[in-house]
DNA sequence: GTCGTTGACTGGTAAGACCATTTTGTGTCA
DNA sequence: TGACACAAAATGGTCTTACCAGTCAACGAC
């Protein structure tokens, strides 16, 4: 532990000279282990940074740099003039998007009821926001779709990209970045469900095509209403194309 | 956008004073969605961090902690004598619920919106699936916060233990996972907030109090409409109180 | 006792400095 | 002319000092 024998040492560390790793993040994952290991609980207030720079032998930067990481970690949060205290045991910090294997109904149950959940959300308020050039941009990857299909191409790509601008119409940036998230995983499903059936699917492609357009018209028209159903049939009718898929 | 504004102001900062949000936030935010634009793509090197300074007006600590962030979202990387150069453009393999300021007021609504979304979506799944067994641990948490509360404590901690136990009485791991990683982050805002004013809210805790007990029921009779309407009721109620403290 | 006020402490930010490494440019020598 | 060695500039990593604004508890006036 470079950090903890820094700690008796009387040496003042002189210069930046010897050392291994990153600085901020020894201290960042000292501090973290001393969280996860409950030698601080939830609640405590850490040592001031100041405290924690003669702890450690290091400058406040250091410290900071390093209480910084906590903090987009979720682990601590920084109440100015006030400390710096625990708010979380261990670091689920990150939401990621189970991988769910085609080949397992059940667990496609549950993805698309969360995947329902947000896209419908997301699409209501894309009827109440999107601007004349949000709707272009949909209506263009709508367009994109169609001659893709017309190519004899899958059109995934262009699906994804009709998804992302309604998405990106609700301007608000948390749904953007988690629906990215999530469809970025549900499209490699979706993808090799639809490579398996290349041949016979021109129906069901036509089906899409229709739902896709009940939900341009919704947005167009801002009927929120309208959109959110629309947005909630496709999903749910994907769905249930995947299941036949798997069939 | 407070940034760019900064880019043209000819004011030099002077103080700390009257900003908003937190800086580095602020810039990391940019940073990211310059490269998830394409604005910087994958191998480009950023501006050097004295670059950044002057181009965001602030001092190289800000322009580090900004880049630390990105960086542990594995966004870029640095080396040390050379630059820091974008090594990914999407984090789409991880959804983060940006870190949101009490102090701005739109990025609250924002959030709101989604956290309003998922939570209403959970509570109604759980009214349908919960088990005796999820019932009970819902109800030792919402007790648990009343005596917290008679206790002269805050009690956020049970009221994050009550929402996590109705997510988990969804049984599903998506939204579970999903739910824990929403609510830790706002969690931060909601104890900063109440902690500002520990002392006259007493008739707000009531409020809660009242509003917990109707999602429980709603819960308990297994009525999904009565328990989303509940739910939706609790979190923009606690919107509200929010905004009230900030006044 | 209650209520303001004060002052020490805390995190947030700024500015300037030094170090080690990388990169680039330059000049020397073959 | 080409390859090589060296120096200078640029860059990230770290340290130091300083000021600001918010928090909070102790103290004193009423």
């Amino acid at each position: 532990m470079p950090i903890s024998s820094r700690l008796t040492s009387d040496q003042p560390r002189k210069s930046t000279g010897s050392r291994n790793g990153h600085l901020p993040d020894e201290i960042a994952q000292d501090l973290s282990a001393k969280i996860a290991s409950g030698v601080l609980s939830v609640g405590d207030r850490l040592p001031s940074e100041r405290d924690l720079c003669t702890q450690y032998a290091v400058s406040r930067a250091v410290v900071r740099e390093a209480l910084s990481q906590l903090k987009s970690d979720g682990l601590v949060a920084a109440r100015a003039g006030s400390g710096v205290y625990v708010t979380q045991r261990d670091s689920t910090n990150a939401f990621r998007f189970q991988n769910f294997s085609v080949s397992d109904l059940n667990r496609l149950e549950e993805a698309m009821e969360l995947l329902v959940t947000i896209e419908v959300a997301a699409t209501r308020l894309a009827a109440k926001r999107r601007t004349p050039e949000d709707l272009k941009k949909i209506k263009r990857a709508l367009i994109g779709m169609e001659y893709a299909i017309a190519s004899d191409r899958l059109g995934d790509e262009e699906d994804y990209q009709f998804h992302q601008a309604i998405v990106e119409a609700t301007h608000n940036q948390h749904f953007i970045s988690l629906c990215q998230h999530l469809e970025a995983s549900a499209r490699n499903i979706i993808r090799q469900a639809r490579s398996n059936t290349k041949t016979n699917h021109a129906d069901l492609l036509d089906a899409v095509q229709d739902e896709h357009n009940a939900i341009y018209d919704a947005l167009k028209n801002g009927d929120e209403k309208a959109a959110a159903e629309a947005a909630a049939r496709h999903l749910q009718n994907a769905a249930e194309r995947i299941r036949i898929y798997l069939a």
